[in-house]
DNA sequence: CCGCATCCGTTACGATACTG
DNA sequence: CAGTATCGTAACGGATGCGG
């Protein structure tokens, strides 16, 4: 359920957070809850994107247990919950502006279709 | 090989980005060219995270089609050649000292072995 | 209903062997 | 040395089931 152990590659901080977050879906997830301010399963569901729900319980999974993102009522149940960023998730802001900077000056040539965020 | 059509999953540029560099590999590579001066094939090959002969030539490939990295010597056979960024491709260089940054203030209660870059 | 878990076909990855 | 071919394995992705 996504809390088995993350394999580090190596010492190196860039390729140890690809180990966390270098995977198709996570930092769709944290921008998510950083952008456009998702906090429920369904939400996230209703992404463009369009993950599935298996991946979609597996990183939260993996997230929580890295602390990354928490439950807002750890006690109550899973229907009445939510997700919010810690200051760890939150932390990742300036890079995931820098991607959306990058991928809007230097992706357009090959998908016209990008927009803006906001 | 590599230059297959990229599926874009939406209009948002966070998540465009995430479609060409999305994956495990390709930031390590473009990070042994920003940080470690790596210009060959062999010389990927020989960072520390290992990476399979056919996983590199299909990032490489697909690199270059999308302009993120160049042949320095087009025209040259391909034992002679080596790769090196582009304006494009350097641009990351913010993206992958922040995810370095982020790693080694956030990660470090995960994985203890995390090292400074330089 | 909502939040998952399970099943299962398909795709991507990863190790190794091999070729020009 | 710079790749390509092959093939076993792991991850993904869609459908569905099921408990609270």
């Amino acid at each position: 359920m996504g809390d088995e152990k993350i394999h580090w590659r190596s010492g190196c901080p860039i390729s140890s957070a690809l180990d966390v977050v270098g995977d198709r879906w996570t930092i769709l997830i944290i921008r998510d809850l950083i952008i456009y301010g998702t906090r429920t399963y369904s939400e996230f569901l209703d992404s463009p994107e369009k993950i599935s729900t298996n991946i979609l319980a597996d990183r939260l999974s993996l997230l929580t247990s890295l602390k990354l993102i928490e439950r807002t009522q750890p006690e109550a149940a899973a229907r009445n919950n939510a997700f919010r960023l810690t200051k760890s998730g939150a932390a990742l802001r300036p890079v995931l502006l820098g991607l959306g900077k990058w991928s809007h000056t230097h992706l357009k040539p090959f998908h016209a279709d990008i927009v803006k965020i906001h």
